[in-house]
RNA sequence: GCCGAAGUGGCGGAAUUGGUAGACGCGCUAGAUUCAGGAUCUAGUGGACAGUAUAUCCGUGGGAGUUCGAAUCUCCCCUUCGGCACCA
């Protein structure tokens, strides 16, 4: 008689098991060595999606596996319920945003209890709660008083029609999405963080990284775009002043033959007075700030030709637009174009080059970016792309300065910039020396002569916290006319944010609307005074979350030391690609500052870093627009957890995309039926098997081979998980071993119930596939566990170690080349010498006709592996 | 545009250090079982060639190169995806 695969009774009473006995909580004074996992905690959007479903799968994984080995693992989960969806839910179905997140979050709670993920439930919190956020506010003031926030004017993207700020996703095309009005650039007061003291630390910090992925990395370190160059000084030509220009090239100084300034440089409109070029500029400048910010960055050409045409028309498909082609395959639509070149205007003015003292025009040029360098370009068209085209375009002198090796460029002819390494030429005292020692002697020439100076320069910008949004931290600050911008009283946090906000597509931002809320007195007058009603940025939660789960009872301080220090970094986290830039380089900025402040040790928060791929379907990522989702909901109620689970493990590794595939699943659960019906059909003879473990060693030469595929099997999923989290390839490995295990049985019967040492290795077989899936499979493995006769969960078992000598081959298979192509095989025993090797294959018949009547030229053999016979000529 | 990835059978993927390309799974084909379907089991499954042999040739987005040997290294090109600072 045996149990059906009931998955739904399994999984629902293993999950209650667990929860009773407690088996997932942290203990604080555990003699077991700490072990951190995180995965990256979900915005409460409603339901939860499988991208959802891959990360914290992915995350149970590992937290189940560390625990086996003896670990007391930290695995918390909660929730980042701050942001924009619940304002846009709030106005759509007139429910308050913070009924609307709490029935999310309780919702996605239930959904995430029944995917069995092995969480400590009682560390979780919601960082809508003012007992999370009343410390952000808390940290907000102590940065400011420390120096570390400012305010100033910033753009934002601005609709005329709704009053309002619009984030980047609420513009489409230019236009805004609820109301379709052209899209304006406003310049707002904000708040700032000052990210860029800790340039240098997060920089050289990158290098300490070593658990985080190279390419993370590579992008932090782009993000955050260290060049070394100089500052130069370019006098104005006619009257006092000057012009600063950061260059990362010096050497081609030589070569400059006129001047970009950015749009927004500070001088345009005094260097254009009085130069007959004002209202061209004027112009010029009125038309270039109607565009938005993030449509400039993307605003070259293809193919590098200046189109010159009056109106910065932007043509862009409606966003990725997917069409269905008759063979039911998703295609995505080719035309992505963008036609826009750069433009410039001539100011009238000129500066007086530092070295020669010629006169250079000076431009306006929009790429030329304020926030990075000095909003200035000294502008070189023979070596520099941009400068070249706009060169050509207004009609401006081309120097060469730099001569690359075998070449002799000349301006006429020139067809593009040359950027690369050369002599340098035309450069007065400077000629003829390698245009990268030319770089210093020209920073050096300029120090002297008090005309510039190195300068190391840096892309990234600070960090703007503001939003002028409702459902987020207020920012805990109070502006009086009397004494300007004062904190709140630190006693009188937290500032609550107030639920009886009115929300509708027009106006302002509601806080500032709500009398009740700004209304207030100065901190340190008494005096009447306005409280601010922008919000905090809600990357500022995820910046510090982690810290928290460490001690989130903790009433009287936002954090304790003890418990941050004990846990932090954490050991792993795991979470998308698409985080690998901003969250990554906020909590990292965040953790350095709260160990300034003295709030923790950590100078980096995560130790190791996961980042998974995408869960998409028919090529694409899962969309309500595109009609491709699959919920998890309806998978699990058709297959269970532990099916979807193993998919979703199996199905690629976690760092690259995943393809959704509903035949894939059904192959996942057909797998897991045959582990039930091999266990189950097998029972009595299983769990009569002696455990006496000298029986396992006497056996036949067909029990030998099983075992040592057990012992191959426990290697290969140990170094699977360990050393890179490919649960496919362990996975497979175990499918290997059942098939093995299956083919035993096809091939010698079911052993009679007195065959003890077939048995035993029958069992050894199976205990092993259980405990190796276990932390894939959780449910199924811990029910065929204690129906093998164990009386607790599988849970407590520790991790298996394969025994090497059982797991090691006797023979070895060396391929046969000859000139690198594979002719034969031959089985030898292990460690058998290179020139037995050797004359095996060259006596073996098949080699024989390649070599026959040839000279061997020679013989190269790669110990264990194959052995190449390369032929004369 | 800039930065970062990826591209291997009909599909998902494997090949961890330059050393047997296609493990494992899906799908498909044939057979067994079954009233039938499903499920299960067995065998096969990159392409060409099916002159029969555990043959030969081709084959890892395209093109060149390094090497005894390249999916893996170098250079160029193509395509797809992620990020680009107010989505989280």
């Amino acid at each position: 008689m045996t149990a059906r695969y009931d998955f739904k009774t399994i999984e629902e009473r293993h999950q209650a098991d667990w929860t009773k006995e407690g088996l997932f909580a942290a203990g604080e004074d555990s003699s077991r060595p700490g072990y951190y996992v995180l995965e990256m905690f979900p915005y409460p959007s409603g339901r939860i999606h499988m991208g959802h479903v891959r990360n914290y799968t992915i995350g149970d994984v590992v937290a189940r596996y560390k625990r086996m080995q003896g670990y007391n693992v930290l695995h918390p989960m909660g929730w980042d319920a701050f942001g924009m969806p619940a304002e846009n839910a709030a106005i759509k179905h007139r429910i308050h945003p913070s009924i609307w997140t709490h029935e999310n979050i309780d919702y996605m709670r239930k959904q995430l209890r029944r995917l069995g993920l092995s969480y400590d439930w009682e560390r979780e919190f919601a960082t809508c709660d003012p007992e999370y956020y009343r410390w952000e506010q808390l940290f907000f003031i102590q940065m400011f008083e420390a120096g570390l926030v400012y305010r100033r004017k910033s753009k934002v993207n601005w609709c005329e029609g709704c009053q309002t700020v619009l984030a980047n996703e609420q513009v489409e095309d230019g236009r805004c999405w609820r109301c379709d009005t052209e899209v304006v650039e406003k310049e707002l007061d904000g708040w700032f963080f000052k990210i860029t003291d800790y340039t240098q630390e997060l920089l050289e910090g990158c290098d300490k990284l070593t658990g985080w992925p190279e390419k993370v990395l590579t992008m932090q370190r782009n993000w955050i775009g260290r060049s070394v160059g100089a500052e130069i000084i370019f006098p104005l030509a006619g009257k006092d002043g000057e012009i600063r220009v950061f260059t990362t090239r010096p050497d081609t100084l030589l070569g400059a033959t006129f001047m970009s300034l950015s749009p927004e440089h500070p001088m345009v409109l005094e260097l254009c007075m009085g130069t007959g070029q004002e209202e061209e500029v004027k112009t010029f400048i009125d038309h270039w700030s109607k565009i938005p910010a993030r449509e400039r960055q993307i605003t070259k050409s293809p193919n590098h030709q200046i189109i010159q045409s009056p109106n910065h028309q932007i043509t862009k498909s409606p966003n990725h637009q997917i069409t269905k082609s008759p063979n039911h395959q998703i295609t995505k639509s080719p035309n992505h174009q963008i036609t826009k070149s750069q433009k410039g205007v001539f100011t009238g003015a000129y500066v007086k080059h530092p070295l020669t003292g010629e006169s250079i025009p000076i431009y306006i040029a929009d790429f030329v970016l304020m926030e990075y360098g000095t909003g200035a370009v000294m502008a070189v068209p023979a070596h520099d792309q941009r400068d070249f085209e706009f060169a050509k375009e207004y009609k401006l002198p081309i120097k060469v300065v730099i001569q690359p090796e075998g070449k002799d460029l000349k301006p006429d002819t020139m067809k593009e910039a040359w950027e690369g390494p050369g002599t340098l030429v035309n450069s007065g005292s400077f000629d003829d020396m390698k245009n990268e020692r030319a770089k210093e002697a020209i920073t050096g020439h300029l120090e002297a002569q008090g005309l510039g100076n190195q300068k190391i320069s840096y892309r990234l910008r600070d960090w703007g916290i503001s939003r002028q949004r409702y459902w987020g931290t207020p920012i805990p600050m109070v502006h009086c006319d009397t004494c300007g911008i004062v904190p709140v009283r630190k006693q009188d946090l937290p500032v609550i944010l107030p639920l009886d906000a009115q929300l509708d597509e027009q106006g302002q931002s509601p806080l500032s609307g709500l009398e009740s809320f700004w209304s207030t007195t100065c901190p340190k007058c008494g005096g009447p005074a306005r409280r601010e009603s922008d919000t905090m940025d809600t990357f500022v939660e995820s910046s510090w979350y982690f810290a928290r789960y460490t001690c989130p009872d903790e009433t009287s301080a936002p954090l304790d030391r003890n418990r941050v220090d004990k846990w932090l970094p954490v050991n792993q986290y795991i979470g998308g690609i698409e985080h690998a830039i901003l969250h990554l380089l906020y909590a990292r900025f965040f953790t350095k500052v709260l160990r300034d402040l003295g709030w923790l040790s950590a100078d980096e928060p995560f130790a190791n870093l996961l980042t998974q791929g995408m869960v998409l379907k028919d090529g694409a990522k899962m969309s309500k627009s595109k009609g491709n989702v699959v919920d998890p909901d309806k998978m699990i109620h058709t297959f269970g957890v532990d099916t979807i689970r193993l998919f979703i493990l199996f199905a690629s590794p976690p760092e690259r995309d995943l393809e959704w595939s509903d035949q894939g699943v059904e192959g996942a659960h057909r797998f897991l039926h045959r582990i039930w019906r091999l266990i189950t059909e097998n029972l009595e003879g299983l769990t009569s098997a002696s455990t006496d473990k000298e029986i396992l060693v006497q056996g036949t030469k067909a029990t030998k081979a099983l075992r040592q595929k057990t012992h191959q099997t426990i290697l290969k999923v140990t170094e699977d998980i360990e050393q890179r989290f490919h649960f496919n390839t362990a996975i497979s490995a175990v499918m290997e071993l059942i098939n093995e295990a299956m083919a035993y049985l096809n091939r010698y019967g079911t052993p009679k119930i007195d065959q003890q040492g077939d048995w035993a290795v029958l069992r050894e077989a199976m205990e092993a596939v259980l405990i190796l899936l276990f932390p894939m499979v959780p449910h199924i493995t811990d029910e065929l566990w204690q129906l093998l006769g164990h009386q607790k969960t599988i849970s407590l078992e520790p991790w298996p170690v394969a025994d090497l000598d059982v797991a090691r081959a006797d023979t070895v298979n060396i391929v046969v080349q000859v000139n690198g192509k594979l002719r034969s095989q031959v089985d030898v025993t292990q460690n058998t010498d290179k020139e037995i090797i050797e004359s095996m294959a060259l006596d073996d018949p098949k080699i024989k006709r390649y070599t026959e009547g040839k000279g061997v030229h020679k013989i190269i053999y790669v110990p264990g592996r194959l052995i190449n016979i390369v032929m004369k000529h």
